[in-house]
DNA sequence: CCGTATTTGTTCGTATGTATT
DNA sequence: CAATACATACGAACAAATACG
């Protein structure tokens, strides 16, 4: 369409106004003279001006607007937005996960992006396949959970390359060792974890065995609160005492270590886990030896998930704020493609715990 | 510059030849009709033939040459695989749709595939929204679960605009009245039904009251199964005994039109819902008017969820497939992406339901 | 190489419709 | 309601590129 004959009338004017955009003559948001008072300055016809404006109009540097008037466009920003947002879960349907997704998609739906979804499995080799495969598609954003964020991250040059392209992403739940200053959203997991600590403390026990994630940062803070709890109420933190597992052994370690201690006599009153899903397997395993929960020992979970709600014996736990931290985070990661810097942010990053109190914990 | 006004002259001719582009009767590399012999065709002035083939110039499905013509470009067959397929839910976070989505997943990653995830609330507004929003997008294809699909849809001109596009779509879940005939998965709900009801029958039940979702296909299908049931063991059917409601007031009205039976002091020995969550609340509400399940009344759910086998009392339901409807439906979808007719499938299309015993029935 | 027919490209004039202020 | 601005539409003319006899 746009032919080489620079000598039309159209493409005269077309060039003129084109050359006042880019001179910054005409700056964005500018109302530039109507059609009839163009073909009057130009001395071409009103169907003329038309030709070239809609030129500039296809070319993303006009916009007109009936009635109104044609508009210089803010093209600066959102050039070529596709609107699509990656994000990167460890799992999908995880008791966690689908609300924290659809806090995301609240948030983005309203904004007119769509969310294109992976998930890990929580391994770092399927992360960097994910990232692969969204780079070479048009995204505007990147939310991810990281695999085993606790583990040093052995794609990084795959953030650098999204930091080259200049597509901001924003962290959940937890960050690699090597990003810890990048963007991300988190709750405070030392400081649940320390709650129901203190809370068991409280109610008079001492001798509390500790089960946690080691290969991922909330794991680590949460081992941190109740290393924390211990240590303010004077109580000698034990290492043997504590029962730590990977992504691959959490489904076995955890109950399996506890059978051990069993056997072995080790003192117990009182179990702080992980998350819900271990407290529920660690209860399980306790039932099967004749230990009842709590009237022999005290169990805690974390996330008040809908197990901890509708489970057999409703879980003492610490809130996940679950919809909201998916909504921060769509939040937060929308500041950062609109450029908005980090010291205007309105976006809290940080999401405090707040214990709950269930049926699992018992006076001493 | 494509305006939305469907009326007027140049858009007609140009989603005219837009459609014959797509249909393949204008195929890449032919010359299309001149511009005056267009504008005898179509009974227009030649400028607004112009301004129509300027659009699709502009959208690189046309090329003109000077002195020679105006041709068909090869981009316009050329549609470049997007890998990616669209996925639209009624919910994200509801307890079945976070393992559909994750067997989808499964085959499609697999595939070298990317999911955009959608979700409508249940509602045709916003499942119209999203299929606007994804016919801008290049995708491969579309896996969607209607939403109210009871109800007669009210876009089918954006399921037509896909068949345009030959973009291929797959149901899950339900179909609507007017698509019966298109490719879905399902699971036979009639069926699923028809066991719930005829194991209560045979332990001894024959005042079973019947709770049904009415808006969607599964709550229509849950309907006849529990009809053919008592059907067939001569037990009248009483319309009386059967609670039905929509999307709307599912959180509400179950629990209320129950209160109200026992108030009204309408007999009952079983009680069979449309799903586990109803399932949970009728029994909630039973045991707060101190009636208990299943020693006076027998329950039964449907979906085999979360909350069916980790709840208070283990209910008896029927198996939802869920992991294995998605990755049906995904196999299914791609079978379409490849071209492979229905006559040539080899993706079955329903999946038998079982029963599954748990504790909230109880022989009378 | 010329001439002619065909086809797209440029430009003007004019009229009417519709959205916004 | 009137004024303004863009949107659609028709008709007409000439220019420039191309194909072909």
């Amino acid at each position: 369409m746009t032919k080489k004959n620079g000598r039309a009338k159209y493409y005269v004017l077309m060039e003129s106004l084109k050359q006042d955009i880019t001179d910054g003559k005409i700056k964005p948001g500018d109302r530039i003279p109507s059609e009839n008072r163009l073909s009057e300055i130009f001395q071409v016809s009103r169907h003329t001006v038309r030709k070239a404006l809609s030129i500039l109009e296809n070319e993303g540097l006009l916009e007109a607007s009936h009635g109104l008037g044609t508009f210089c466009t803010d093209r600066a920003r959102n050039h070529s937005s596709s609107h699509n947002i990656a994000v990167i879960t460890t799992y999908i349907s995880d008791y966690i996960f689908p609300r924290l997704i659809q806090g995301m998609d609240k948030i983005l739906t309203e904004k007119g992006y769509s969310i294109i979804l992976k998930n890990t499995g929580n391994s770092q080799k399927n992360e960097a396949r994910a990232l692969d495969d969204i780079l070479t598609k048009n995204i505007d954003g990147l939310i991810i959970e990281p695999s085993k964020s606790e583990i040093f991250c052995r794609h990084m040059h795959l953030y650098e390359a999204m930091d080259r392209l200049r597509i901001p992403y924003v962290f959940i739940q937890g960050t690699y060792p090597q990003m810890k200053e990048k963007p991300h959203i988190i709750m405070d997991d030392v400081q649940g974890s320390y709650l129901v600590t203190k809370y068991l403390i409280e109610l008079g026990h001492n001798k509390i065995i500790g089960i946690f994630k080691i290969d991922d940062t909330q794991g680590a803070a949460r081992h941190k609160g109740y290393i924390r709890a211990l240590t303010e109420a004077d109580i000698p933190y034990d290492p043997d005492a504590v029962i730590t597992f990977h992504t691959e052994d959490r489904d076995t370690k955890p109950s399996a270590m506890i059978a051990d201690f069993i056997t072995r006599g080790v003192a117990m009153d009182a179990i702080v886990c992980y998350n819900d899903q271990v407290a529920m397997d660690v209860i399980k395993i306790l039932n099967l030896k004749g230990i009842r929960v709590p009237e022999d020992v005290s169990v805690t979970g974390y996330d008040n998930s809908l197990i901890a709600q509708n489970g057999p014996i409703r879980l003492t736990t610490v809130s996940h704020p679950k919809e909201y931290l998916g909504e921060m985070a769509a939040e937060l990661l929308l500041e950062k493609i609109q450029g908005i810097e980090d010291a205007d942010s309105r976006v809290p990053r940080v999401v405090a715990p707040e214990l709950i109190i269930g049926e699992s914990c018992k006076k001493r």
